[in-house]
DNA sequence: CATCTATATCTATTTAAGTCGATATATAGT
DNA sequence: ACTATATATCGACTTAAATAGATATAGATG
């Protein structure tokens, strides 16, 4: 859990992209990803296992889906800038407008240990 | 001064202890965090070119030195994440151990508009 | 058990970034 | 003008990372 890796994680802007999504709402499956920012979805898995890797996130597997979230245990520092970070940008494009293309998103799989 | 670009800027070690620095001492001429870093000249010189592309620093002459400084023109949540980074990462290697060196650097040449 | 859906991984290709050493520029002092 | 110091830039080389498409795995359904 490196500084230099978790800010090398969140300077590609598909993994920011998913990052925003995941700090505000909470935890989200990869078809939720994959809809929102519409791109492929080995594109979408290749940058969530980066982020995981660089431990920004932890997933969790429920029958098909596997869902995402911050992790818990990132160091207080990396949340405080994280969170600092995105209530900055979210209301920029291309951040803004994945939020809005996500709540569009019809059938989406209900999670049954919502966050 | 896109964030993606901001946040790949400090995913390099070299860039981090630089910012580190700067954001600790206020303003640094080149000689000083070569010093500090004991890293050679042209490798210092070239991570702060691509820390001023970024826009987190920018940089004054005043004779035979050039100082640089945290870009005062920064957006607020980008100030707010560097600091909240820099507090929670400062006491940990190498970023401790380079203030240490600096402070016992002689002959620091002396600025005249010290921050 | 065949098939569908969700996700991950692999391979190949391209592009970007870091490192090193040499050299150029600019200022100050003698 | 000559030399020394501070800094930046250039060129060559090496390494890492992004992209795209194909394929593999795993769970669910009929």
């Amino acid at each position: 859990m490196l500084p230099t890796q978790l800010f090398k994680s969140v300077s590609d802007e598909t993994r920011l992209r998913c990052l925003s999504l995941l700090v505000q709402e909470g935890e989200l499956c990869v078809c939720e990803l994959t809809y929102a920012l519409k791109l492929p979805q080995p594109k979408i898995s290749h940058h969530l296992a980066n982020l995981r890797k660089a431990r920004w996130v932890i997933d969790r597997k429920e029958g098909l889906w596997i869902y995402y979230r911050l992790n818990p245990e990132l160091p207080q520092w990396a949340m405080t800038m994280i969170q600092a970070s995105i209530m900055g940008i979210k209301n920029d494009a291309p951040y803004a407008s994945d939020l809005l293309t996500l709540l569009e998103m019809t059938d989406r799989p209900v999670n049954t240990c919502s966050a």
